[in-house]
DNA sequence: GCCCGGGTGCTAATTATTTAGCAGTTCATG
DNA sequence: CATGAACTGCTAAATAATTAGCACCCGGGC
């Protein structure tokens, strides 16, 4: 199985992983009404289709229709997207990747997060101590 | 000039867009070998072409030969790709990203690193407090 | 029972992407 | 000052992505 997504998916397959991930499990409808200019019904199927024979996504069957599910977990595909970004925009630096989410003024943090942050940090540190 | 570089470029183009963002500026060449199974240099070399077409990077003359920059900042480019980097995978929560990044065992965060984002909560915390 | 509405599978055509090749230019250097 | 290395511009061909269309199926309501 690819491990780099970013890397070897076409555009509109990115787009339709992208949404997949999202939403966890969509219908094909559901993947049309959220992709970016959208094209027709069967073109999307197609995509599906694809994405599914190449092992990208699976489906299950939902009274008259599918729900397709990404076959990779969301947690390892977060995982591989963040060491991308914090790869391609930050030179590698989870630290200053998360400086620029606490910083960006659109993400709201509330007080609550930045609590449980201090506490998460707090437990690295200690984590830190024991090497 | 398009907001959305993820949602509208192909799969070269982003391969390409990303080393030159990695590498803040760059000749065909060095794209070239940066590229995740890299075609002719010529063939580089025409992608280059068509994105300076389509106004997302720029040239500057080194010498014999172009360096390529993109034309849209790394500063804003890292806040797009985070912010829908948070929005498929996280949920929106930046706080769940940044819980994320903290976890990670391959992304090795110093006690120093430990130390500056205590103290950027801190301060995100003080501005919670002024509103 | 018949006829939509809303699904699916499959195919073929269009369009975009991706590529290599060739001719020309510039520059260093032997 | 001739030669070759390292570039560039441009073009056309091959390949991949993207799309729409059609035929079929199934279940519920008239």
């Amino acid at each position: 199985m690819s491990e780099q997504l970013e890397h070897t998916l076409s555009r509109r397959e990115r787009q339709i992983m992208d949404t997949l991930f999202r939403r966890g499990r969509a219908s094909a409808a559901d993947v049309q009404t959220d992709l970016p200019d959208p094209p027709s019904y069967s073109a999307v199927r197609a995509h599906l289709r694809i994405l599914e024979e190449k092992g990208h996504i699976r489906h299950v069957q939902d009274g008259p229709r599918y729900i397709y599910i990404p076959t990779m977990t969301k947690d390892r595909a977060k995982r591989s997207a963040l060491r991308h970004l914090v790869e391609t925009f930050f030179n590698g630096s989870a630290e200053q990747a998360m400086a620029a989410l606490l910083d960006d003024e659109s993400t709201a943090i509330s007080e609550a997060d930045l609590d449980r942050l201090s506490g998460l940090i707090d437990r690295a540190r200690e984590l830190e101590q024991t090497r």
